[in-house]
DNA sequence: GTCTATAGGACGATAGAC
DNA sequence: GTCTATCGTCCTATAGAC
């Protein structure tokens, strides 16, 4: 139960009961794009899981394309922080050039990272899909997110040492693998043991 | 134009104006589901751009979930024949065990097709992501799927003289490799040489 | 902040005429 | 084989009461 506070003493940085059924909301449908894509999501389940009617979901959430806007910032936001905390360093130093960690070790963070969330990974694999078409609302974040994560593992192919004429086809090819190995556990997560086939596969990639 | 003819001197295996009629809506759906997804799809799309009605569309496909199927069936013989094609061998030899051309020869041939092919390619990657949760309606095609090409590739390593024991993992390791690149593609074709990338993340493999 | 009520469509599917 | 007409359902979104 989340704690209550009056107005008087909320600062910006606290969460009221507002925010509350607001993170309800997200939560739920997050779970739900995750089984059923954007396409396939409606309000009224969303509205159903938590208990209210449609309009009290758009009430806090806008329209339907805004809740799926404010699912992935949500979770960009968590993700960010999960991933700088298993490497050990602040979430600003994702940004840094040179980085503070090397190519493996940013493996090792995000596939860890991913094995102990499926849903939220499954969330992404779907949505992956669906926003290949330009037209879909979440298109041009996936297109940003794939920037940003190519900067990344090219700043951290550099950390390792990789030569600057090889680091943007070192970075494809570990998300690629990384991404492709994740996918095939997606589909049958009892015949893969994640974690592990990742560190053969990296054996074979890092040789 | 499809050749006309009278029922007359039509065998099993020639191609009547009915049938065109059905493989204009398998390939408008293709196009529609590349795009959109299955959940995204509406049978008046389809029916647009055959330029009939919706329930001209119903009449020959039954429903919107044999569509689906329809086009799946559709595309697997294609691409098999395809494949095949490239690999210089026949259909059946697909299944042959040991297999008669290696785990290289077999990704080349399939790197190369899928190249050709980006609509296609992105049609199954959309409904991959969608296909994961098991109420969707092509979810049994594509464990079905997964098992075969496990199998394809595992015996194609048998073929390239891969230890038994290593087998399984090498056919995962090298399906993630060419679907995460995939991937990459779909989301920015401009920016990644697909046929070229792949042939360097083989050698890094292969090696 | 959550509700009821409802607008205003789009949806898949069927029946039956031609 | 394709049409029109229609059914019943589901959909997102808004207005306004409480």
């Amino acid at each position: 139960m989340t704690g209550r506070q009056t107005g008087a003493s909320a600062g910006r940085r606290i969460r009221l009961d507002r925010e509350s059924r607001r993170d309800q909301i997200l939560a739920a449908a997050t779970g739900l794009i995750a089984r059923r894509g954007f396409w396939g999501l409606t309000v009224r389940e969303v509205a159903l899981e938590c208990a209210i009617t449609e309009a009290g979901v758009l009430h806090h959430v806008g329209s339907k394309d805004r809740l799926l806007t404010a699912v992935l910032e949500y979770r960009d936001r968590l993700d960010r922080h999960a991933l700088a905390s298993r490497l050990g360093v602040d979430v600003a130093a994702l940004e840094a050039d040179p980085a503070p960690f090397g190519l493996r070790e940013l493996c090792v963070a995000t596939v860890e990272r991913n094995a102990a969330q499926p849903e939220i990974v499954q969330l992404y694999a779907v949505l992956q899909g669906e926003a290949l078409a330009a037209e879909h609302p979440a298109h041009d974040y996936f297109v940003r997110r794939e920037r940003i994560a190519m900067s990344l593992f090219e700043r951290a192919a550099a950390a390792s040492g990789v030569d600057a004429a090889l680091r943007e086809t070192t970075a494809r090819e570990t998300m690629a693998a990384m991404d492709g190995l994740q996918l095939r556990w997606l589909t049958d997560r009892d015949a893969v043991d994640f974690v592990r086939e990742w560190e053969r596969f990296a054996d074979r990639l890092f040789a």
